[in-house]
RNA sequence: GGGGGACUGGUGUAUCGGUAACACGGUGGUCUCCAAAACCGCAGCGCGAGGUUCGACUCCUCGGUCCCCCGCCA
């Protein structure tokens, strides 16, 4: 358990003299409930790439999905992040709604959650010019993605992949968001972001925190799924080798082809130890997808062998993500409706950024003054 | 600002004005709980737009990206 902060971020924002129910007002029709219109709400940006493998689902997505009944989640599929390296524009927007499908197919409630596409509210991209002016070139230029992109880039280098992590912070700052759930190497964007808001307030704030600073919450629960043929490495979508991926969509024929595929170490026995990365990650996998813990599992398969373990293992995970795979199909399947669903959460989230821009514009001295854009 | 070079599967290379080859990688199989090794299959490529030509990956023009050299400014 967290120990909460002094002074709970969400009050002192609301300092900024906006009542809290601003926040949440015309977004949330009465029939719906929440515990608390202040309670935490929860950040989380996904690449629009389709393919989701079994460490992004365990990982991350199961998390998202259990925020919404932890707080207000708010999650935006972040095509205008996707187009800073080379991209093909008709595929971008299939990839959109493959992730749109396979989030609502594992859960995430459009009704319970704002699921939204990032180009669609446009306070993203204004709030990235407006950040850029209190965010340090240089620093930029020292992010280790930057750095580590820009050297794999063989074509283009855009400023937009260097302006990146900007665009980040206003993804997450525009919402004043509490908490930004997010894996330990994008810890260096988050401490970007936390330094613009901080910035931000100090030079433009008059004393006020008029943007939330985020808190990098690390995922407690969320394992960390290796690569099947090579388990030194995480599970990635870029591995060199795809029979070391389970893809959240993968056929039962395909997944129980990997898992029986997957390198093992010497000996026999079925539990974890520092010398045996390979059966330690299916034991992992498999305590992951039962909601077991991991010494079960070892015990329960101490007498059965490598061939056994890995055929259960493979029986489990294709029963896990089954249901995922047929909500998908169905979901993917109707496009309009997945537009209209994205449509409803850009209007939810509009509504809490366009407050939130108001008042950096305010404060920036940028456009009409608030008094005068109110008058009748 | 000026000059030069490069661009071919995922990667590295080869070839040719006449249906584009090789290695590695990927993928399917045999063997193994697996992996590795080996063997047998399979898939995948001419940066883009024009032009010359019966025919252009090859020649020409323009554009794109990358690399190198020189100048200028400080």
């Amino acid at each position: 358990m967290r120990r909460p902060p002094r002074t709970p971020p969400w009050r002192r924002a609301r300092r900024t003299a906006r009542p809290c129910d601003a926040w949440t007002r015309s977004r949330r029709p009465s029939s719906r409930s929440f515990e608390s219109p202040c309670s935490v709400r929860i950040f989380s940006g996904i690449q629009p790439t389709g393919r989701k493998h079994l460490g992004n689902y365990i990982g991350a997505i199961v998390q998202y999905v259990a925020s919404q009944y932890r707080g207000e989640g708010i999650f935006c599929i972040v095509d205008l992040h996707a187009i800073t390296v080379p991209y093909s524009p008709a595929e971008l927007r299939e990839r959109c709604y493959d992730t749109a499908a396979l989030l609502i197919a594992a859960g995430l409630e459009p009704a319970r959650c704002t699921l939204f596409r990032q180009s669609d509210v446009p306070e993203h991209t204004e709030l990235t010019w407006l950040l850029s002016t209190v965010t340090e070139l240089g620093r930029l230029q020292r992010m280790h993605q930057f750095r580590d992109k820009s050297l794999a880039q063989r074509e283009l280098v855009s400023a937009a992949l260097l302006c990146y992590p900007v665009l980040q912070a206003a993804d997450v700052l525009a919402y004043r968001a509490h908490e930004v759930p997010v894996g330990e190497d994008q810890r260096e964007h988050l401490e970007l972001m936390r330094d613009v808001a901080r910035r931000f307030n100090a030079r433009f704030g008059d004393g006020e925190e008029v943007l939330v600073v985020p808190e990098h919450r690390i995922p407690d629960v969320g394992a960390r799924i290796m690569d099947l043929q090579d388990p030194t490495t995480k599970m990635s979508t870029t591995a060199a080798s795809e029979q070391g991926t389970v893809f959240v969509l993968d056929g039962p024929q395909a997944i129980e082809r990997k898992l029986k595929s997957a390198v093992t170490d010497s000996g026999t026995e079925v539990r974890r130890a520092p010398e045996k990365p390979g059966i330690g990650n299916l034991i992992e996998i498999l305590a992951a997808v039962r909601d077991a813990p991991p010494e079960q599992i070892e015990s329960e398969y101490a007498d059965a062998g490598y061939g056994a373990f890995k055929a259960a293992v493979a029986g489990a995970v294709i029963e896990y993500l089954a249901p995922v795979r047929e909500r998908y199909d169905e979901l993917r399947g109707d496009e309009s409706q997945l537009e209209q669903i994205l449509q409803g959460g850009a209007a939810q989230a509009s509504a809490i950024a366009a407050e939130t821009l108001a008042d950096v514009r305010e404060r920036m001295g940028v456009g009409a003054p608030r008094r005068a854009r109110t008058l009748p």
